[in-house]
DNA sequence: CACGAACCTGAACTCTTTCTGAAAATCCGG
DNA sequence: CCGGATTTTCAGAAAGAGTTCAGGTTCGTG
């Protein structure tokens, strides 16, 4: 689940970056607006987070050059207490959501799987294909025999993806992508490794390959 | 993967075409406004080209007309070196991407590869002939019957060119370069080989031989 | 009708990709 | 700084895809 964060203040990036990490996001920060951009529309990100204060240029421009180039993720702005211009600024260059400075970082993660949930046409908080139920939350896998077992985060993040679109064949390159971010690059057989896992918990026919191509998830039961 | 090119200069046309057909693409050419927006409609490509420049009328409202009359497929739109406000009205009129000439014929292959991958997550595509369907996305045959073979990889190539077509001829030698880059060249008994395993999946009247001609995909079901 | 060329067929071989189990490295709370 | 949990790497085994081969069959032509 890859975010961006548009954040000028390195500091206080840092300490956001950490702890949407622990919540089980991957997250490429960066501080200008110009980057910003080119981040926006070249990498594959499900959400984006952006300050409106930026050195190099408005935040809302940023918006809306995404807006006008296709770049289609939700985005969630950030904005000083009680400005209300930038909010609904903000909202009609395109934001789905906004927080105002300061805040608690449990309350922008919680906005951020709204937004992401909205944006995926879903309510639920929890993923079911077949007799499996992925619990978003409490990040777990319930199976239909009443068993239930927790998940670390990158078994997490691996089985969301393709729980997520059941009966799609993931490259395992896009499955990188949607584990790690720009800096970490570890070997590619990373995801054959916590594929194994998987199927350990789901059953060696749950999660099909297809060779030369990737990996799915089945959707017959 | 059929595409259409719209393109008034002629000569250029045919080049840009020739590269496009060595790259695994089946090209269909036209010249007028007026033809690209019937085709658009009712043919059923992979992608567009489209250039600006045309004599009976504006590209831009080529891909109007296409994307109010919900032809999905994506568009890369060809302008003049920096056109600015060009590629800013293509793609607010649904363009996918542009690429300002001139080009090189490589550029606008990885381009035009790279639009139809995103696309391919919003469209079902899917090529039907008789009672068979080729699933793109998920590279594999679903016959009448119910049944579902996925292919390999070569496999796939190979039944897509041919039923891309149906009822056209392949010499072995097109399929060849379809199947092959120049630096590889296997054994043409390669060819045999594999419309062999292809009969054993959809029985052997489907794919017909020409003996010294080629071999085609039977229309008639 | 005989002959050669083109095509078919099944199996064997090679090479790449994936699986697998375990060990090493890293992270994290206490 | 320690110990457990998690992540990452590694290397050999297994499976699968791609390719070749050798011999058989069919077809068209002279």
């Amino acid at each position: 689940m890859r975010l961006l964060l548009v954040e000028d203040d390195r500091l206080l990036a840092e300490g956001i970056t950490s702890q949407l990490e622990k919540a089980g996001f991957s997250v490429d920060i960066t501080h200008t607006a110009k980057e910003a951009v080119i981040l926006g529309e070249q990498e594959d990100y499900k959400a984006g987070v952006l300050d409106l204060g930026l050195p190099d240029g408005n935040g809302l421009d940023v918006l809306r050059q995404w807006r006008s180039s296709k770049v289609t993720f939700p985005v969630l702005i950030l904005t000083a207490r009680g400005d209300w211009q930038d909010k609904v600024n903000g909202l009609k260059a395109g934001a789905d959501d906004y927080l105002a400075k300061p805040f608690q970082t449990e309350e922008l993660i919680a906005r951020l799987n709204a937004i992401m949930r909205r944006s995926e046409g879903r309510v639920h908080s929890t993923v079911k294909v077949g007799r499996f139920e992925l619990d978003e939350n409490r990040q777990c896998l319930q199976i239909e025999d009443g068993t239930e077992h927790s998940l670390t985060g990158t078994e997490f993040r691996l089985l969301r993806c393709l729980m997520g679109r059941p009966g799609h064949i993931f490259s395992k390159e896009q499955l990188m992508e949607q584990l790690y971010n720009l800096n970490e690059s570890p070997n590619e057989n990373i995801i054959e490794a916590y594929i194994r896992r998987l199927r350990k918990l789901v059953g060696p026919e749950t999660i099909a390959t297809r060779r030369g191509q990737g990996y799915l998830f089945n959707d017959a039961v």
